[in-house]
DNA sequence: CACTGTGGCCGTGGTC
DNA sequence: GACCACGGCCAC
């Protein structure tokens, strides 16, 4: 049989590698590839180890050089795993760390959730590839949530019931939904069972009725499907949820996962957290409601987290549409990631399910294993922990910027270096296998380290390939209209591109990766401080002012009217660049604001605001980006800055702010407007400060509500206590507030940075008498 | 295991 | 009151 399908799923089967696979029409299959064995690469004597595995002798690249290894197969991943330490006391071993499966995946050159032609007979595979196909791969996907009765606070799986679950998904292009219980609720949408058993079985039987490909939740991997394990056990549920009539599987340590075979499991969480990570999305909070309303629109019913067993005893259908829409918005948000995560999957090589679980260096590290195999060039080993260790100790010196001196300044021109550190790499050819390699012609790095330049390095030729792969797509996607699917598709290609370009100096330099390379990743930090000063250089020559400089963007103050200098100016500092590297012009703008820092008269670096010629507004680092900081103090100095951008109207500020603190003083303002939100990042007894947010947590803790490391939580200073920890407590216990803490500790620093440049006083602020005028500053 | 890097600001609580 | 460490979040 010879066949083409989408490669839905590998796994490993009593030892064997199992593919799972989809047809065009739709018919999902498994298939075993019994002869793939798990092998590695030994350098050393082998007279006395010719019982220990299978050899053949084979030649590999060690950087640019070739050497003569042994090829030592084994029956299956566990020996190979008992038997590495001998081997490794016998001479040098490689590539006995790479994972089975991705081997496979490697050595076959497949890439998962991508098209394969694959030859069978039974269902054992005989010959498998990769092949180029546009057929958009479309799952039958499903997302789910559950209620649990909560009487006492927090869940527990062993004692407290599953209450219902509810599925939103797509079963061949069409939608459907529900809500499965066992109490009687009325709606058309419910599906009500005799217990709970029933109703959990009914749920498998849902999965299986619907060949559904893709399982979705949020926060699925931690609570849900680790809970409607725990309630399976409990009561005895028969119901396999897997393909192969399994349980669901959950992870042991510390990384929770939860796996069904044969379906892929999204958590959508794990997903929009990657992506607020690396900046992507950027979310205040990554609870579903706030994700669903920011990243796609979609405002679900929201209860009261606390209340849901109360809920449950009701009589009316709250919960069960609660329930349903929590489904509905994470089906949003499955629809959101979904194209980009496919094409993170096929791009990097690593399955669906890791991908959507993986951190940026795990796509760049099997990007860069992949590049090893195909030049042939032996993959380095994932650190021991002492060289972990050594190199975390070390750190490279980073980025250049300056200082700038604080006021209100006219006519600026913002230009950058378009992908600075990728563009370094590539130009510069900085790999670990080029420095300080016998070479004719090379290139000397500020430090002195050399790069040669004629043979191309593993890391640049990969880059160059994402970049020029990225480029491809975006000129692509400028012929369809932004709704289309062949658009949305190409956004996606090139979005997931440029996630991964953007990590591969990061990864060079993390101390865990494969590929670590000190010298490289000062040698690329040295080569971007060198160009950006250069370019100041050259600016001031020009006669241009330079007011701001960081990593990669240069801020200039040119003359009205005398736009097309700095664009001339531009063009001059790419002659002097190399090809790959290039000054963009980012925009120009009307006015723009840099302030003092806190203690001091010097400028604060990275705090900023500008507006361009359109109006539209550009702040970075001020309080009012920042969630740990109240909503009232960020929007008063938001209306401030943005008064004095747009219309230069000092009395109008200053009355904004003077509003905001007669609304605290009178005790009007929103607690919800009060909310300062920090994230817990460790177990609360392993904190040495009380801070606000620890001290308010204890408190909670004691209430019955548990913290988890990771979690955000939101505080309110109150009224009760003497310092500000003691004055803080969770919004949900929170009753009263402390003016005079948001006042003084809010609203008039974060605003007072801002109007004291112009001479503005806390004074001036706080005086409830007669508005003084300021007169415009302009 | 932990989840790309360095540079930077600043509130809070602690020390003296 | 001066000073500093801790810790969080942000810019790039």
């Amino acid at each position: 049989m010879n066949e083409k399908a989408f490669l839905i799923d590998v796994d490993l089967f009593k030892e064997t590698i199992r593919l799972i696979l989809k047809s065009e029409k739709g018919r999902v299959f498994r298939l075993f590839d019994k002869n793939f064995k798990p092998y590695f690469y030994f350098k050393g004597e082998i007279e006395n180890l010719k019982e220990r595995g299978v050899f053949e002798k084979t030649e590999k690249l060690l950087g640019f050089n070739k050497i003569d290894v042994w090829k030592v197969f084994f029956k299956n991943p566990q020996e190979l795993k008992r038997e590495r330490s001998f081997f490794e006391s016998k001479g040098t071993v490689f590539e006995a760390d790479i994972p089975f499966i991705y081997r496979y995946l490697i050595d076959k050159k497949l890439t998962p959730t991508g098209m394969v032609e694959v030859e069978y007979e039974g269902n054992e595979v005989k010959e498998i590839k990769t092949i180029e196909d546009e057929t958009a791969f479309n799952p039958n996907i499903l997302c789910f949530d559950i209620e649990t009765y909560n009487e006492k606070g927090t869940s527990n799986p062993s004692k407290d019931p599953c209450l219902m679950i509810s599925y939103a998904g797509r079963v061949k292009g069409k939608k459907i939904e529900g809500v499965l219980t066992y109490k009687n609720f009325k709606k058309d949408f419910v599906t009500v069972f005799e217990n709970e058993k029933q109703m959990i079985e009914g749920f498998a039987e849902l999965l299986k009725k619907n060949k559904i490909d893709i399982i979705a939740g949020y926060y699925s991997d931690v609570f849900d499907l680790p809970y409607l394990a725990e309630r399976s056990k409990v009561l005895g549920v028969k119901t396999p949820f897997g393909r192969d009539k399994s349980k669901i599987k959950l992870s042991k340590g510390v990384k929770k996962t939860a796996k069904i075979t044969g379906r892929v499991h999204v958590d959508v969480f794990k997903v929009i957290s990657f992506l607020n990570a690396i900046g992507s999305v950027k979310l205040h909070r990554l609870t579903l409601e706030n994700a669903s309303t920011e990243l796609v629109g979609f405002k679900k019913k929201m209860i009261i987290k606390k209340n849901i067993f109360e809920l449950w005893n009701e009589t009316d259908d709250t919960l069960v549409e609660y329930c349903l829409d929590d489904s509905k918005a994470c089906l949003e948000l499955l629809d959101f990631v979904m194209p980009l995560e496919v094409e993170l999957s096929k791009i990097s090589g690593t399955l669906l399910f890791d991908a959507s679980r993986n951190a940026a260096s795990n796509f760049v590290e099997s990007i860069l294993m992949r590049e090893s195999f195909e030049k042939n060039t032996l993959i380095p080993p994932i650190p021991k922990d002492e060289s972990f260790k050594e190199r975390y100790s070390n750190p490279i010196q980073g980025a250049f910027v300056k200082m700038p001196n604080p006021g209100i300044y006219e006519n600026i021109a913002v230009l950058d270096f378009k992908s600075l550190y990728p563009s370094i790499i590539i130009s510069y050819n900085i790999d670990p296998s080029t420095l300080n390699l016998e070479c004719e012609d090379f290139f000397i790095s500020p430090q002195g380290h050399k790069f040669c330049k004629t043979k191309k390095g593993l890391i640049p030729t990969a880059l160059e390939n994402l970049v020029n792969a990225r480029n491809k797509f975006k000129k692509e996607m400028k012929k369809f209209e932004l709704e289309t699917f062949e658009y949305k598709s190409l956004f996606a290609r090139q979005w997931a591109l440029k996630i991964i370009a953007n990590a591969v100096y990061g990864y060079m330099v993390y101390p865990r990766s494969r590929f670590y390379c000190r010298e490289c990743g000062e040698s690329i930090t040295a080569i971007a401080r060198k160009s950006i000063s250069e370019a100041m250089s050259l600016a001031e020559k020009n006669g241009f002012t330079v007011l701001y400089v960081d990593t990669d963007s240069l801020f200039l103050k040119f003359n009205q009217g005398e736009e097309s200098k700095v664009e001339e100016f531009r063009k001059l500092v790419n002659k002097t660049l190399p090809e790959k590297m290039e000054l963009e012009l980012e925009d120009f703008y009307e006015r723009g604001i840099f302030v003092s820092k806190k203690q001091g008269v010097a400028g604060a670096k990275k705090k900023y605001a500008l507006i361009n010629k359109k109006g539209v507004v550009k702040i970075r680092g001020f309080e009012l980006v920042r969630r740990d900081w109240s909503k009232i103090a960020r929007e008063t100095q938001r209306k401030v800055l943005e008064t004095l951008l747009k219309k230069g109207d000092l009395n109008e500020a200053v009355a904004e702010v003077k509003r905001t603190i007669k609304l605290l003083k009178e005790e009007k303002a929103e607690l919800q407007d009060l909310e300062i939100h920090s994230t817990i990042t460790k177990s609360l007894k392993n904190y040495e400060v009380l801070s606000p947010e620890v001290s308010a947590a204890l408190k909670a803790e004691k209430k019955g509500l548990k913290i988890e490391p990771g979690s955000s939580v939101g505080f309110i200073i109150t009224k009760k206590g003497k310092s500000i920890s003691e004055k803080a407590e969770l919004s949900e216990f929170a009753k009263d507030y402390d003016a005079d803490y948001y006042i003084n500790n809010q609203v008039l620093p974060a605003v007072l940075k801002i109007l004291g440049e112009l001479g503005i006083k806390k004074e001036d602020l706080l005086n409830d008498s007669k508005q003084k005028t300021f007169g415009d500053w302009n």
